[in-house]
DNA sequence: CTTCAAATGAAAAAGCTTCTCATTGCTCTC
DNA sequence: GAGAGCAATGAGAAGCTTTTTCATTTGAAG
């Protein structure tokens, strides 16, 4: 019953919001972890929905202030989102394909943490992103 | 003589690279090591100089590509350029006045290197930014 | 000094994202 | 279940940063 995950972020439960949270979760079951905007839009044509792009920002925007998704700035100028599920992970990137790929690392994390007690910060947040190029697009070169 | 690093750079020696050049370094010197295009451009302004908006962005764009800057993604959208003096470092931000410090944390590279390889990616980059409140900030989140 | 490809500036265009405002739709009450 | 009232929506305009276009200028080589 996702229109009460909905009425708990303090959300009023409209078409709209139902159903970007449906796009989000459904593509999330496949591989699409990360998706912009204007990907959850073309989903949602795809899907037959008569949903406006503003609205699509808009709602993103509020899902993030309300804490079911986290905004990414990957390179490339545009945002990606992606629901909150599963806990906090870093990410790799792959500069030639897009790839992304996920992990967590408990060393990095407390290292991060003394880092910021040392400099004087109340640290509320942190991103890193490792950019390389993936397997696939490796042997793709070596091909030719 | 900074035409020098111009010319060793492969780039041909013009009046906009070089007052570009000069700013970029004279900036460095007092605190202002992360500059906009859009900052450059202002600076340049105020000393007098007749450069356009989009030869700034062309100019920061090769100096890039030459490895004389590096480009980062701060959060907000647009891209702030820093010349590439001292060697690689990461970031912490503070989320309510803007101001960055910096920091190398030879433990993080270490495993990113590790992450990397055990993902079979060849690492070309990485970035990693902590956001927090500044002490500072905190000072005065206390007094009210 | 000439020559000519490369660089520049102004303006237009191109993304991505936000704003405006008239219209529509939830929610709550009766 | 109908109605009132406030919040949400959609379409398009606008905003911002960044890139592109193209006529003109400039630097480097001969
Ligand atoms: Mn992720
Ligand atoms: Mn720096
Ligand atoms: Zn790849
Ligand atoms: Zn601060």
């Amino acid at each position: 019953m996702e229109s009460q995950d909905l009425r708990k972020a303090g959300l009023k439960v409209t078409l709209p919001r139902m159903k970007i949270l449906e796009i989000l979760e459904r593509c999330a079951q496949e591989e699409q972890r990360h998706m912009s905007a204007e990907d959850v839009y073309k989903a949602l044509m795809d899907a037959g929905e008569e949903i406006g792009l503003a609205t699509v920002y808009r709602v993103l925007t509020q899902f993030e202030q309300a804490g079911l998704v986290t905004r990414h700035h990957f390179e490339g100028g545009h945002s990606v989102f992606e629901l909150n599920a599963g806990g906090h992970h870093d990410h790799i990137v792959c500069v030639r394909c897009g790839r992304v790929d996920e992990f967590v690392d408990e060393t990095i994390e407390a290292r991060q943490r003394a880092i910021a007690e040392k400099a004087g910060y109340e640290m509320t947040d942190h991103c890193l992103y490792i950019y390389g190029i993936c397997p696939d697009c490796r042997a793709r070169a070596e091909e030719g």
